[in-house]
DNA sequence: ATAACACCTAAACCTGACTTTATGTCAAGT
DNA sequence: ACTTGACATAAAGTCAGGTTTAGGTGTTAT
């Protein structure tokens, strides 16, 4: 069993937000003796757990309807998978979405080196929009599709 | 040109939004006729700048710096590149962490199909954390790494 | 015994990115 | 003339996700 300190070193997080995770309601069946918070096994999985919906976009009050899930048993097994299904598929989109982002950073990247050798965007801007170099080319039209 | 009722449309963003842009002053060189904004060829490709560091996690007081720059003309270059080159590391390293979060994603999808076939945990339970089909072992790997 | 720590709560505060509200201008259609 | 619709502003409001503050308890080191 740990303390909040102890929790917020292992994971590096504020003890703050801790206490604000608990406050939400994202430890259901957190310990306490004499007032203070004993962190189990359980609750540093759900703090795994809870990173990673938050990484995969999820808000808190929804986290907590998770853990509620947990704690009333089996009878939740369908909605637990469902979650993550949903959460994954919206991982998935994002990552479409991101490497979209990459492409155009990257046409970035080489367009300001590029300008910045000329000392202008001259020749730059006469290439544009379809007369780039191929590699670059597929770059902006990723970005822009 | 257009109204910011017709960019509204085409970026399918609340005219409101870009009213806001535009008083953060991500449109430096923006014209009005009689009080009235008058979007050119610029200001679109300024919002598709803007949509992708966005995307990127960039803040809105940075991409106003950004859009100072291109009005500053060819001696900002170099610091333009730098922002491209920082924001695609950002996001080459955010990809990273939803891989990671996707593995999690898809543990977690098998372990509640699995849970919901069994009816509980227990089988799961005497799998974890290393006796698990080779397939979802990696994910779960991947996933605590 | 007193100071230093680590813990506790409730409530106020903060930030970023918008959105809403209240009010007003102006051109076009009936 | 008057209503409608698109535009405008300034200022206040909203929301998520914390963080900070103010005040208190309980154990340990000097």
């Amino acid at each position: 069993m740990y303390t909040i300190g102890q929790v917020s070193e292992m994971f590096d997080l504020p003890i703050s937000t801790l206490r604000y995770y608990d406050k939400e309601g994202l430890f259901p069946e957190l310990e306490r003796s004499s007032g203070i918070r004993r962190f189990g096994e359980r609750e540093l999985e759900a703090l795994r757990v809870i990173e990673c919906l938050k990484r995969s976009g999820l808000e808190i009050r929804d986290i907590k309807q998770f853990m509620a899930w947990c704690v009333e048993g089996p009878s939740t097994y369908a909605d637990r998978k469902k979650l993550f299904e949903a959460r994954r598929e919206a991982v998935e989109e994002e990552m479409v979405q991101l490497q979209k982002t990459l492409d155009m950073l990257k046409f970035k990247c080489w367009y300001y080196g590029t300008a910045l050798r000329d000392g202008n965007e001259e020749r730059l801007a006469a290439m544009l929009p379809d007369g780039l170099p191929s590699e670059i080319q597929k770059l902006y039209d990723n970005a822009h599709a």
